[in-house]
DNA sequence: AACTGCGCCAACCGCAGGGGA
DNA sequence: ATCCCCTGCGGTTGGCGCAGT
């Protein structure tokens, strides 16, 4: 068999467009599918990696609060390097984010460190010496692209704009005073070995997102008017106009 | 203004587990 | 019962942009 060489590198927009139309007729499982009828030319891997990590629509893009990185913080002390079941915890977040957060507090620790004797990392109190400030020095993307608008900006990547239901999805930062850490922590204690699936719950104030790692097209469906026959895109989707304006094909890096 | 270092994120790789044939 | 394929997870790295010099 000759071995079929795969696109490697950043997705362009119209991978990620051809992506979430396919994931959309199909589902999010069948990736290997996925990738060969959408003609993608990327490995089932990648495509569900873009899918998880970039184009799902419950992703909260944007800095961790300083909530969610105490939350980390303390899952971390409780399941080490488990990512993705740390990230089941946090709504919107993905265990690449978390795992890149989790990084760099350690390099930041590591460098206070050599400074002078901190906190322990794990402690909710001590950690706070750099996460703190860390909440107001950088955020690499809502920094970085100042002046144009980011997918980090926004509090989710643009396919949720515009659809009222899955706009929900959008955890503001300023919301994430009203996210009640409690319920989490309750949740946790309770479902401490047995992490299950919860569907989206809104009481008015907080949401409690699906897990990523299994996200459902149920609230997305109303988004892509699916034409198998013509493959139109909306492009009357907020998505795609948006998209349309920017200058660059390539989404990322 | 140019250069360098740093921080951050996106994406790849390898491995393990689960499910179906 | 075994094998194979697919999916998911964790670790790692490359590239980009910003900040400091």
């Amino acid at each position: 068999m000759v071995q079929q060489a795969f696109r490697k590198g950043p997705w362009t927009e119209q991978e990620d467009f051809k992506l979430v139309y396919y994931v959309g007729l199909f589902g999010d499982r069948k990736w290997d599918y996925i990738a060969k009828v959408s003609g993608l030319n990327r490995t089932g891997k990648s495509c569900r990696l873009r899918w998880v990590n970039y184009l799902h629509p419950g992703l909260k893009r944007g800095k961790m609060t300083p909530q969610e990185e105490r939350l980390v913080l303390e899952l971390h002390s409780k399941w080490g390097n488990r990512w993705s079941r740390i990230a089941r915890k946090l709504p919107g977040r993905t265990d690449n984010e978390i795992k890149n957060f989790w990084r760099t507090h350690m390099r930041k620790m590591a460098q206070e460190k050599k400074k002078g004797p901190v906190p322990t990392p794990t402690s909710s109190s001590g950690c706070h010496s750099s996460i703190s400030s860390n909440n107001h020095a950088v955020d690499s993307h809502a920094s970085k692209k100042s002046g144009e608008e980011s997918f980090y900006d926004t509090g989710g990547p643009p396919i949720l704009k515009g659809s009222s239901s899955i706009e929900e999805f959008n955890i503001g930062e300023e919301d994430q005073e009203g996210f009640s850490m409690d319920d989490i922590w309750k949740d946790i204690d309770m479902s401490e070995d047995n992490i299950m699936e919860q569907p989206v719950v809104y009481d008015g104030n907080n949401f409690s997102c699906p897990p990523m790692p299994s996200p459902s097209w149920e609230y997305l469906e109303p988004l892509w008017v699916v034409d198998e026959e013509s493959m139109l895109f909306p492009t009357s989707d907020p998505y795609f106009s948006y998209h349309k304006q920017g200058s660059s094909t390539i989404l990322t890096g």
